[in-house]
DNA sequence: TATGAATGAGAATTCATTCAT
DNA sequence: CATGAATGAATTCTCATTCAT
């Protein structure tokens, strides 16, 4: 007994990260973690010296997959289209993503250093979409607010029909986003000055 | 010992959402409840039978409460002002209400009681909100949009733009509501108004 | 299951002092003294919030006890052969009380608290001694002492010879402790004036 | 990966003994001391194959070097004065070697074979000063207490003074030993003068 | 030799829950 | 109704020890 490695700490991290969407992250133990990863509790101790190490470092893996996402070159055209489908599937069949992701922001709310590392992923969101908006439009798309208030305002879209879709069973998800796509694409045949390509 | 009617439900309620409220729901624990409400553990046994239905009694208390909201009489116009200004308010010195909502959210992610009572009041709001809208417009507000839609938006926009507001720091809560008021006025002057025009 | 009062305080202490006893201070863990008072292990949480807690009150206990053996009222004379006499018996068969002494003694080098706590028995110990010893003669029984020293190195004399006591197998134990007696005796019967009766 | 004679058996039980005189014999893990030694827990495992085997050489290694002492080569006179110095030195500024001893003690009274190192170094100490005071005094230096109770009570002495040096403070650590030196030559000078006279 | 990942037994601690008063 | 002592299961965490490299 005492197999060397026998897991990484990416596996640890994504049976903790499975656990959290099977029984919730208030029922997260380091025991189910353990069992999910099939290693001793010891072992994760050994890579992460606490729960809340571990809890961290979910949020940071989390935080980072967003990023790479948002980082993914492609035409910006493209980019919010793109962005409203991944959105809409991750709230059907595999609403995964944004349970966890409710869930971190929820248990940040009293952990300064999670709340602190999501927060800057939400803003570096807002900060990408607002350059992605400022490439297509020359003045903002919608009358009377900035870009920026634009791509607040889009990607809060995108976490509260999250949430209506998770809670409402039944949530038209389908016509719901295909409103926002034929709302959005109202934006960019708009008689504004259209910008990049 | 046996002091009579020194709590009622209600108290132990609002004494058990503030629990969560400083401390996280994931620390919710019957003892902490208990000490902020100056009574015996056991006493809460006898309000509560269980832990779970506590916290069934808190959904059903924060739902009930914004059930009152809605329904309470107003002319439709003002409504959405009326809206918007309280959830600004929310967000800011007092966020408590939306660290309080999304806390049960996650919560009710496992648990479908819970789910089913949160997810028939944002149902319930969506509906009302289509009913204000249709008041106030023939036509839907936004083009190729239906009512209902609108107000699916309306309020997912609501939410998330509190999950942003309790994340992100400085977020630029004025601003951002300033303008989403701009938008909704652009509606309610301007009938048949296109969203992006 | 769950039958009240079933425990005392003191009864949990004096448990506690039992396991240090027979398996080292160094060994005691709350589960083995839940099993010797029969309780479970929370019914120890509920008295004592910590295990430190718990120590704490087994240092104080010991001290009191400690103390109140000093107070016990008796002549000044008969005081120090009794307190001999039960250093002796104290050494033989039953060990137990230096045994448990001298384990706080090593704990509280790394717990200021408790240190505090034992250090100012000792004192006390050595300013009650210092009092008989003026009481019984008017110039210290050894030359060029004062009777504080006198008092001290009494006082050392015990605990030194409890640790050897301890230590040493087949340890004479009666010769040693007649021969203290001897010495003492050849103060009292010594040509200083005596004072007190 | 394998540095060789990265540390030496000496080494270890070095930085084990500064771990227990820093944190606590109690408190003696074998992370710590490959901490402090700067070694992986593995190589502890190599030089010594158990916890308890290398508290054992603690003991071993403390014990020799007691003996050492003893045995340093020295007129008779000069030893006793020797050992007062070196006794009182050790309490003041570095009391680590009393702290060492008094932990070392402690956990030996549940560990027989600890016991019986300890114990038969503690003898030797006993009948080597036994023999030092023969050389000095034909007849014993204290009236009917013969050389061999002399010794105990003297080595005694030192021991019940570490312990009081370490417990109380603002113990009067110059005074005291100095009245111990006063008495101990009153003994040298004096042959045959009472110690009580 | 030396390493350090892995282990499992057991430590302290928490907590929902029960029950006699 | 209210209390709070008692419970036991579960949780986080520690640590001596093993073993493949």
């Amino acid at each position: 007994m005492a197999k060397p490695n026998v897991v990484t700490k990416a596996q640890l991290i994504e049976a903790a990260k499975q656990c959290v969407v099977e029984s919730g992250i208030e029922n997260l133990t380091l025991r189910t973690v353990a069992a999910k990863a099939n290693v001793s509790q010891g072992t994760i101790y050994h890579h992460f010296q606490t729960k809340e190490r571990l809890m961290l470092d979910i949020v940071e893996d989390t935080c980072r997959a967003s990023w790479r996402d948002l980082q993914d070159p492609a035409d910006a055209e493209t980019f919010i289209h793109r962005a409203l489908r991944s959105a809409q599937s991750r709230q059907g069949h595999d609403s995964s993503f944004h349970q966890l992701f409710l869930s971190l922001v929820v248990i940040s709310l009293h952990n300064q250093q999670m709340k602190d590392r999501i927060g800057s992923v939400m803003k570096a969101e807002n900060e990408e979409l607002t350059r992605i908006l400022q490439t297509l439009y020359a003045e903002s798309p919608v009358n009377g607010l900035s870009h920026a208030t634009v791509a607040i305002l889009l990607n809060a879209l995108i976490d509260g029909l999250a949430i209506q879709s998770l809670m409402i069973e039944q949530f038209p998800r389908e016509e719901v986003f295909q409103s926002l796509q034929v709302l959005v694409e109202s934006f960019i045949r708009s008689d504004h000055t259209r910008m990049g390509g």
